[in-house]
DNA sequence: AGATGTGAATGAGTTCACAGCT
DNA sequence: AGCTGTGAACTCATTCACATCT
């Protein structure tokens, strides 16, 4: 999971005229892994590091040389063999891959505790993500403003996805109320969804959907403390 | 790896006299899965079966029926042959396995948006885990009462610790002050790490630890949108 | 020389298919 | 008869080892 259960189908094709024409399809955990080397990128571009090889990076970062050359290996040919890669250039080819060159927006449906804190988390923190809009089913909440978005209600979803054109919902109701809404979301269009509800949604084919589920992650820590001798 | 990069040693042991005496280590992404199992009894119990099938829970939680069985066969034999599985008597087993028939005490470090919104929201919700303490660098925030705590300076987090003996830490603090505060946590003994920083953390060896990065899934989304074809 | 990119080998995880119990 | 529990087959992921290029 990264979600680890069930989640949205993977389909094919990399970076537009990269060399890897009808790909087979990228699995979950490189795609991961790719969001990790760009983060890593950013970073050594910002300390001003213009060149590094896949050794270098996976003893900088704790990650695996092999797996580096592997990962990129489904979406083009971006080293140079003897030297290693260009850190700002293999930056812009990832970012193009994850199709981060362009912005992307989101709908958060529900503005409870985590609903505003990842309003207000998005609106701040994360360049190529824009909250657009938020909904929720509470009277009392709507009108409010939340890091830059006025909260409408939940009845009005799909005239508000009209008018802001949101391509990603954030779904952070509970959990007795997540499945209508994430159907409500599919209905109303929206192209995938992170789902922060403790449940397993009936997913809708074509609809990528990743689950973030605090619970499991604790339940996990939990058993190992003890397996580890706690 | 279900979250996704690197994260902390997997050890042995299953339930306390569960047939399954030094049985191999188990992977993450099982211990997820027994999360959701656990959660899907929950509601069967809740409305009042008391047996199922491994091929019915498959079916209702949009499950792997051979999966259940495979995974619940590592730590022992909760099923009857030829009838299915007593609700009320796996979800015991399970809450066994999971540690969860005691309390886990939690310390939040960083009381920013998602710092506040997971204290409240682990404080009202999250039954069988417990916020004892929070710390926050910034002394504005120092003395402020959040979801029941109150909040106390970073610098003491060790007094702190000895006082209301967590056992996990969740981090949620900026990505670079993630490395130093992760230290401090295990310096101070705690036993397992949730981190929410976006980062690539030296792990601490015997100190299992779990990455939840909004980011990595977000990301995630965005590729698999382009690559459905928009 | 030195690093990439990749087929082959290994390992992990899932699914199949059925023996064995109730 | 029906469902669990599990070895065997299979699929997916990682690692190895080296041919290839600069």
């Amino acid at each position: 999971m990264a979600g680890p259960h069930h989640e949205g189908p993977l389909l094919k094709r990399a970076g537009e005229r990269a060399p890897r024409p009808p790909s087979p399809e990228v699995s979950s955990l490189t795609l991961n892994r790719l969001s990790v080397y760009l983060r890593s990128l950013r970073q050594l571009q910002a300390s001003g590091e213009s060149t590094i090889s896949s050794q270098e990076l996976a003893r900088r970062f704790h990650l695996s040389a092999t797996q580096i050359r592997k990962d990129l290996a489904q979406f083009g040919e971006f080293g140079i063999r003897g030297v290693g890669y260009d850190v700002a250039l293999l930056e812009a080819r990832l970012r193009g891959v994850l199709s981060l060159d362009r912005e992307h927006r989101l709908i958060v449906v529900g503005v409870g505790n985590l609903g505003q804190a990842l309003v207000r988390f998005l609106a701040v923190a994360e360049e190529g993500f824009r909250v657009v809009a938020a909904v929720d089913k509470d009277p009392a909440k709507v009108g409010r403003r939340v890091g830059g978005v006025t909260i409408r209600p939940s009845k009005e979803l799909r005239g508000v996805v009209r008018e802001t054109t949101p391509e990603i919902g954030v779904l952070a109701v509970p959990p007795e109320a997540a499945q209508e809404n994430y159907d409500a979301l599919v209905a109303a269009g929206l192209r995938a969804v992170l789902n922060f509800a403790s449940v397993n949604l009936r997913l809708a084919p074509g609809v990528p959907t990743k689950n973030v589920d605090l619970r499991i992650h604790l339940e996990e820590l939990a058993f190992l403390v003890r397996a580890a001798g706690g």
